[in-house]
DNA sequence: CGGTAATAGTTGATTTTGTAACTAACAAGG
DNA sequence: CCTTGTTAGTTACAAAATCAACTATTACCG
């Protein structure tokens, strides 16, 4: 009874994932923002080819759960902009393979590094250890097989 | 050298909070937006008032870090179902200070309760003791004071 | 006072997202 | 083959977010 009772907002965890999660997104947003005109959906194309490689639209709406309407917008957006090129599939013509430029590739390796800096300022918030922690239960919240 | 050579995106805190917000967002959405028809913005802006009592639009932004034109719309949408009165201070008449009728009390005590109900299954998802952790942490992260 | 600046909140124009319907290509069963 | 169903990706239209400009009111300061 007194547990449902005094539960808060600030308790929240859809609340304060929120939060956290517009705060870092927001402030990490002025790298692809502000040196590539990038929007999010296409930060995240990038990454996820510059990760992972060569794969279809369709693969990288699997892993990084983004819709295909929002993989199609950024891919077209990238591609005009020449940092991925589209390779139909001989086999499957409907699909096409999507990668990176050497362009594209350049923006992902100063991205990543970017990237890498600022997660290890955002860890830096939390005491020794915790980070791990984090990335460990985030994964387990968002479904992350890992 | 080899600690940014091997940053991968799985592991980019911006990504797993926004990954897990965005999972628990849509779970938990389905209580506002079909029993009440609610925006994310008007069940924010409703668990505010319940939670906190009276305050001005204003107050609610900076609280709940929502920009006033999203207040501003959700406040219209709330008066107008009768959820929310507005009360224009006499001594500043620019302000109007917002509170929950009796319907949009009772709204915020039901959604209060399922809150409750879907904090505790997301907390069943981590190990004992984590989701304390967790939400440490994430205000860390949001830069909720507390 | 009177003028300029600041604040509370709203509105409108533009951009971005969400939803559904669409085209094109393949697959499977008769 | 031919119908039906499925999948890859795009497009169209509606909903929502963003950003700038706006009104109304108060505060500051000469």
């Amino acid at each position: 009874m007194t547990e449902k009772d005094d539960f808060t907002l600030q308790d929240f965890l859809p609340y304060l994932l929120n939060r956290a999660a517009e705060e870092s997104s927001l402030e990490f947003q002025q790298h692809y923002k502000n040196r590539y005109g990038m929007l999010r959906n296409e930060w995240r194309v990038l990454f996820h080819l510059g990760n992972y490689g060569r794969m279809t639209a369709t693969e990288i709406g699997q892993r990084a759960k983004i819709h295909k309407t929002k993989i199609s917008r950024a891919v077209a957006k990238l591609a005009e902009r020449r940092f991925v090129v589209r390779n139909r599939d001989e086999q499957d013509r409907r699909a096409e393979h999507l990668e990176l430029t050497p362009q594209g590739e350049a923006a992902y390796r100063d991205l990543r590094e970017q990237a890498a800096i600022y997660d290890c300022q955002l860890a830096s918030r939390l005491s020794e250890g915790e980070s791990e922690a984090l990335r460990h239960m985030l994964r387990k919240l968002a479904g992350i097989d890992q």
